[in-house]
DNA sequence: GTATCTCAAATCATATACGATCTTGCGGGC
DNA sequence: GCCCGCAAGATCGTATATGATTTGAGATAC
């Protein structure tokens, strides 16, 4: 049977309502109404809310209580900033166990991206990058840098309901570097030339996104 | 007044009984003796296993109970990678905003490094080390790297009680190097050549000491 | 009107108690 | 002799209860 501890389900429940926003930054997690609404104690919650705040989803604050971390202005940068370093790495150094097979499923993945390209569709693209990027790395040697990948990843899942992280033009050009970085892996490109193409790949994304955020300040200044 | 809630004191009790090798690897933590042991109850010990649990000083089975984690073959070889990765990133990243100072600073941990070749001090020099090391990359601007980085050394705190990590040739070559990554900062090299020097820096420490581990398993072969 | 004090409500922090689960050693059957 | 089942002990998982701390509203003094 499938046992799963009731501390373990509070602690699914309250993340999955991080991720989706339902809990959104700066929401006050109090333990009673939670364990009520489970049908459990406080005492699993309380636990599920500490692993949370460990892995930096909850703030918590003696004697006063948890709540969803906040967002600061300049969290989208650094945890992009944090994803492009380790997922460099992780690319650089799963690389050379790629098989054929995985890169002709990456390229297949990486098609259908190009056709989700054709209509505005933002969760079926991110979808498959996650799916295309996680063939890349999911064979890397080193267990603590694929940790820290899975950590950026989730992380990127909470900024994605209050920032802005998809613009289309740049989702043309990232299809393309795609193409570009299985060239790479597929030719035995050294592992420095693999890990900064990796690595480049996110902080182009980065910087079209800042800019569209500029942009957008810009444009409201004007109106303002 | 200094109110440290229990939870917050086991938590350290254990946390540095793990790091000074008081509980080895695999030594089974039981909650009910430390809770005596400390004077209060199994609650909050159970809190700070669980934290040491998610930052990877110890591992948890359900219904089990919790040990110190064990440490595999590869481990010095993946925290050290890990480090060299972050750590690289950590000190570019700060380069540009390091001062003449903290630079001056640098350089006279560094003589005193260099002193204690002279004796054999593994204790002095790796503490001195950590000084260095910290003026260069504490001012950071990234939180999620340098909380990375700070990690990699606490892992490092555990390993040492188990793994070489010291090798007197290597300590002489890193006093070098020290030298000339001051030098890059201070010339205002890229962020790149300043990354792939610390980064590099750390992953020769990496070749010596494995190197010194092959040579020490091929004289027990012998003699054996 | 503002500042400060008091007190009650809300909430966390911890203790104690008990039920659930795993481990281990022993005995019986094959 | 080996394997399986079973019971007892060890230990964890959670519930409930109580003490400690914080917060905020209202009263009071200035």
């Amino acid at each position: 049977m499938a046992v799963v501890p009731k501390s373990e389900q509070a602690y699914r429940l309250v993340r999955e309502r991080i991720e989706s926003g339902q809990y959104v930054p700066g929401y006050r997690l109090v333990l009673s109404p939670i364990a009520s609404e489970l049908g459990m104690s406080v005492v699993p919650v309380r636990e599920a809310i500490r692993r949370l705040e460990a892995e930096g989803f909850v703030t918590f604050e003696a004697n006063v209580g948890a709540q969803v971390s906040l967002i600061k202005e300049t969290e989208y940068l650094h945890t992009m900033q944090t994803l492009a370093l380790v997922e460099g790495s992780a690319t650089a150094l799963a690389a050379p166990t790629v098989s054929a097979d995985q890169i002709a499923r990456a390229r297949r993945i990486n098609a259908q991206m190009r056709e989700t390209l054709t209509r505005f569709d933002p969760q079926a693209f991110t979808d498959l990058n996650l799916e295309l990027h996680s063939v890349l790395f999911e064979s890397c040697p080193n267990p603590h840098i694929l940790d820290l990948v899975h950590r950026g990843w989730n992380r990127m899942k909470v900024l994605r309901n209050s920032s802005f992280s998809f613009v289309p033009d740049r989702a043309a050009a990232s299809v393309d570097e795609h193409e570009r970085l299985l060239d790479l892996i597929e030719d035995g490109a050294s592992p420095l030339e693999i890990e900064l193409a990796a690595r480049n790949h996110r902080l182009a994304t980065l910087d079209a996104v800042l800019a569209h955020q500029d942009q957008l300040t810009h444009q409201r200044r004007k109106t303002a």
